[in-house]
DNA sequence: AGAGTTAAAACTGTCGACAGTCGGCAATCG
DNA sequence: CGATTGCCGACTGTCGACAGTTTTAACTCT
């Protein structure tokens, strides 16, 4: 009863409508297509989507899970726009997770890990030699997500994935500065080599440093466009 | 699936159905009327509860974003068992959270924050000395929540909210194993020492500690009655 | 013309129903 | 006697509809 390695269920077994309803929507409001504070009109979006109501709603609920929604009661639900006191919260959350998965990591560094990193780097650098700015930070992200998975726990991963969500929701107003791809490499080699290292200190120094210069990189470019500081889209 | 002996219905009048749908099956968790890895029955539920589906399928939703509940795709929704690995993940998260908590709580430590956590403190050394194993436990919470809450990073509290839910899952199993209440007393005052000290150092130290504590605590509770490692609970 | 009031439109919350799918059971075949 | 196949029941995924509420828009009065 093996089945051939590569999945076939794939190609037979659609996903549910509410996920797909779900990427749809991860994808409009991550390419501002729906702006932060924007209303979401589940019968339009129904309409649109060619489905009814209900996989709208359960997929909406996901979404406020994850923090990229935030539903009124009788109201609907509306996009998640962060001032700047939640992303300051979020990036200190972010170092907070990461300092601890870095060092969890540095304690058991298996070969397997190293050689994923630092492909993931080179991919990297490829992505950063080119315009595409949402492809550079997904491959950004996607390195700090192998650090967390090689770190070897399973929940930390998932509060890290929980988070990014909530930092895709700004980053893509600043996918168009272009940061010096000599300055990503150098960033992330610095964390391989803390790795390499295996000093809990050097590895914290590191991580302290490549996160307040992508906290600063983003809340400059937050601050630049224009932030949404209106505290009536954030009901407790 | 036998029902809860609390009655239903006097649960469901007054907010959104949802909420209080989530709020019943909750607590139905955590006091094991639903054993971990159960089923659970949207129809029946409805039934029970005297809703329709929508509501419950939306409730299931929300705790399973929760790590309360667990979704087979078109099987239905089953009570998320926690297994050895995953406990020790989930305590390995709080310290790491709590570690970052406390810190940023010393380096801001208001006379308000001070006084709360003391009179927390009182509250839980009042708990301790009853019988009631929930509540020791919710006090206990309560004390680290406001920690969280002072250190003044709200998506910080959020997650630790997040993982306070899955620790419930199976705090219960060791509600009826009764720590001294001295050593919960010394184990906080400990605690707010640390940060009087202001060190942190000390905090971390003070913290490790405490956590570890607990862990083994919890830890041994679950060896002792029966965990659940049962690996089919848990896909993907 | 502007402010307040009221009526209509639109939307959310909730419900019951239908169809496709999954697991279990029995009958059949080797 | 064991394995396989087809069938049956139960359940989830999805849908359209209704009721109550919120928002909008028209309308009246000053």
């Amino acid at each position: 009863m093996a089945l051939p390695t590569t999945a076939p269920k794939a190609f037979i077994q659609q996903q549910n409508l509410v996920e797909q309803v779900a990427d749809y929507l991860t994808q409009a409001i991550i390419q501002q297509h729906f702006l932060p504070g924007e209303r979401l009109s589940e019968v339009q979006l129904s309409r649109d989507l060619g489905v009814s109501r209900a996989p709208v709603r359960e997929a909406a609920r996901l979404l406020e899970s994850r923090g990229l929604l935030i539903s009124k009661p009788r109201r609907g639900f509306f996009v998640r726009a962060l001032n700047a006191v939640e992303l300051e919260d979020v990036f200190d959350l972010r170092l907070c997770l990461e300092r601890h998965a870095i060092q969890r990591l540095a304690e058991c560094y298996t070969p397997e890990a190293k050689r994923a990193l630092e492909q993931q780097v080179e991919v990297l650098c490829e992505a950063a030699a080119t315009n595409d700015g949402t492809r550079r930070i997904e491959e950004d992200l996607q390195f700090h997500r192998l650090m967390l998975h090689y770190a070897g726990n399973e929940r930390l991963l998932r509060a890290f994935d929980d988070l990014t969500h909530e930092l895709r929701l700004c980053i893509t107003l600043i996918t168009k500065t272009h940061e010096a791809p000599d300055t990503i490499a150098t960033s992330h080699f610095m964390l391989l080599d803390a790795l390499n290292s295996g000093s809990p200190a050097t590895c914290r120094e590191a991580i302290d440093y490549h996160i307040g210069v992508a906290r600063d990189f983003v809340v400059k470019g937050v601050g630049e466009t224009g932030d949404n500081t209106d505290e009536d889209l954030f009901p407790s």
